[in-house]
DNA sequence: CGGGCGCGTCAGGGTTCCGTCAAGGACGGC
DNA sequence: GCCGTCCTTGACGGAACCCTGACGCGCCCG
């Protein structure tokens, strides 16, 4: 869930921000001052400010600055001044963006999608999944397998097998459904490739290869994967 | 130095610009339709692009989308489309900013350095940029390797390998994205690049080439940087 | 009790993939 | 215009990997 910080000082802007970003779902917090937005922002860690340069208490870009004071979060400035020096003062003081009045709410709504964003984190936010058997532990991300400190090394088709079977953890996985997601949609019967690499993950994982603990053998059906 | 690019069809607007940004000593690279863009993009990694979404030989949007693919890299739109559609479009496909032509210099330059600025890694962490191998150590931040006390003079190319391998240090990266992220979007499958790359990075930093402790191998998948 | 079926194991051969070297071409600096 | 640096490209030996067939074993069923 996004949280936005609106900011403005007119209650019918305020209300219409508040009542399109509930709409999609963004969770809202409106001030009407810049004494409040500081102190909402600091209590409430939005993902995002709109922020109306118009204020009563005190100025705009004095706001800007007491949030790049300690945060980074997105600021997307409101303002019904359209001079250029306006902009580049507000700009330079750490804004994001600069929406001049009257706005069109489409474009405001994808100018913050925007901003928000560019925020998250690079990479997806791709979590180093790590699954742990006690025996060894399996990384999704960083396609890694460990066993007693020690990495093992497995080959394409081992990892990409280890990877359905983990990702189904628990689940029993069929022999049809194993071989198309490994091998490709066009195989189905070759379960002795199967047997053979279900014998190479256990010889090279399992503590007892001939007595497996986690690679569960379902006859007739398929395997699974247990902790 | 920063490093922008600037795409536009209109030779006075790009003559303007690049007059104005080398003057600020920005690095500039130009080019008048989206085929060259995305070359160039790919070639010189610019900090920030600005981009004009008229160009003759395709969609500006589209443009948006072949970056997106394989960077994050700030895009300022450029457009005379003052419609609100034109900018949720270019906005959602990626873009950072949207400006209408005509516009002022200034404002131009101030989201510009706003984008720039956003784009830059937070401070904090600034123990991460520096990675220590025990054999040698490479600083992102400053885009220098040491070795023995020696700095190692390393080719654009291969320091940007490196790049890629340390800031995924211990997960796997596959050869295709790889290729991708050094040699450009439309590179994927020239797995002789990466040989002779991963070569001659070994032959500079490890201690051993022939048999590397840092710069892993997992055939068929890709490399695996190790501290 | 014997045969059939499914599974686990093993080893060899063909194929793909990797490391290495060297030559040719593009580019920029002097 | 020459020279050095860097990137690209091709070729080749060797290693790693995948497929395949053969065999043994346990289980179920006839």
């Amino acid at each position: 869930m996004t949280r936005v910080l609106v900011v403005d000082d007119e209650p019918q802007i305020v209300r219409a921000l508040v009542i399109n970003l509930r709409a999609r779902t963004y969770e809202v917090d409106a001030a009407h001052d810049g004494a409040t937005a500081l102190r909402l922002a600091a209590a409430r860690h939005p993902d995002v400010v709109v922020l109306d340069l118009g204020l009563p208490d005190m100025d705009g870009v004095d706001v800007i600055r007491g949030l790049r004071g300690w945060t980074r979060v997105p600021i997307l400035v409101l303002s019904a001044r359209h001079s250029s020096d306006e902009k580049v003062q507000a700009l330079d003081a750490g804004a994001d963006d600069y929406v001049t009045k009257p706005f069109g709410m489409d474009e405001l709504l994808a100018r913050l999608r925007a901003a928000v964003r560019r925020a998250e984190p690079a990479h997806g936010g791709e979590d180093d999944v790590v699954v742990d058997t006690g025996e060894f532990t399996v990384d999704l991300a960083a396609k890694k397998v460990n066993r007693a400190g020690r990495d093992v090394r497995l080959t394409p088709t081992e990892w990409h097998l280890l990877e359905v079977l983990v990702r189904n953890g628990g689940r029993l996985v069929g022999q049809k459904q194993l071989l198309q997601e490994v091998w490709g949609p066009s195989y189905g019967t070759e379960t002795n490739y199967l047997r053979v690499y279900m014998a190479q993950l256990r010889r090279k994982l399992e503590a007892d290869p001939s007595h497996p603990k986690h690679f569960i053998t379902e006859p007739g059906m398929g395997y699974r994967f247990e902790k």
